[in-house]
DNA sequence: ACCTGATGAGTGAGTAATCAGATATAAAGA
DNA sequence: TCTTTATATCTGATTACTCACTCATCAGGT
């Protein structure tokens, strides 16, 4: 009955959000902003996301199912341990690279404060399959078993984070990098 | 002649400032906040620092030099690089656990946009002795030489990070973590 | 017809920065 | 050593402004 809701509002204002923060910043960028880029009224805003903190948190877990896609999108199941990591860990600097500006939000989002637990806990979820195949090569000997799991896992985004940094600086190097960059990480945490 | 500006005020400044930027972040911090907690009156921390921005931006390179200084402080120049690589690993690690505010502060300086390139410039200079150690290791063959000197050092801060991280979330794994983060560096770096 | 979404001027809370008067201090002069 | 003086700092009420959010009214889908 009545009017109802529109995902292409809602997607509107979360797309503007990632504009106007990655410029602004999260608190200095004015809600009248995102709303004004939107194309919708500064009261409508308010009718998808009752608080501008409502809108930060949906827009986190939006950006992390988005990260996670791009990470397990054609993931091979049955290929190597070192072929699948390999894979996850070019979905995130790819992810990353050409996403510039949803990558910047994120890392403003993950030291905010803003954030719930319960937020926190859904942007996690999608990456628990990960931590799982990540086990299962711990368990078959591929991985040093003295590192703990969630500290190789932990290293994955680290180097890829670090990987993203330097492309964004130097892209004529991406290749380079690129492969440095899960060298390193490769060599760490592989059995000798 | 005249009353002289106080080093003792400015520090009060800037510590009451890493401690409110820490608890509300960085544009939710009232310099009100800033200068009751530093036990100034409301104009006096604009004679220290004409401006918001300004303060932001000092506090960022003494924390950067602070920083430096647990890095580098007892530096081992005649020891083997990766004793001498653990040194400052373990330096800035150190730093991490023990400061925990000033190292979210930082991670928040990091990505606001706030900063100056002057700001950005100074807060580096102290880590390019460090650059140069990594230079010296690649020359010497005991460092893959396939691997850009800027994602090996990349890579270090990295490291340290995620190392960090782990340890606030499970401090009772604190020297499983130390160990280990270090480990999958060196082994990820060093010539085989 | 009915109900809910959409609109944007309006509201009140809060903010960075200012400024006029009060105060402390270094240096000059007695 | 003891004023005196010049000048910068200190103070906190005030200013000018921005922001998140509201609400009376209108519009559109069912």
């Amino acid at each position: 009955m009545a009017r109802p809701k529109s995902d292409d509002k809602r997607n509107a204002i979360l797309d503007a959000a990632t504009r106007v923060f990655a410029e602004r910043g999260l608190t200095a960028a004015p809600t009248s902003e995102i709303s004004k880029q939107a194309g919708v009224a500064e009261g409508t805003l308010f009718t998808y996301f009752k608080t501008k903190g409502d809108l930060i948190n949906a827009l986190y877990r939006e950006i992390k199912l988005e990260l996670a896609d791009s990470m397990m999108s054609g993931f091979p199941r049955r290929k190597s341990v070192r072929t699948r990591l390999r894979h996850v860990w070019e979905g995130y600097v790819n992810w990353g690279v050409t996403n510039p500006k949803q990558r910047r939000v994120l890392a403003q989002l993950q030291v905010s404060g803003m954030l719930s637990k319960e937020s926190i806990e859904a942007g996690g979820a999608p990456f628990v399959e990960m931590q799982n195949m990540i086990r299962d090569a711990v368990e078959q000997h591929i991985l040093r078993a003295d590192l703990p799991i969630e500290l190789i896992s932990k290293m994955l985004g680290a180097s890829a984070e670090a990987t993203m940094d330097l492309i964004m600086l130097k892209p004529a190097m991406a290749n380079k990098y690129r492969n440095g960059g899960f060298e390193i990480y490769w060599a760490g945490i592989a059995r000798k």
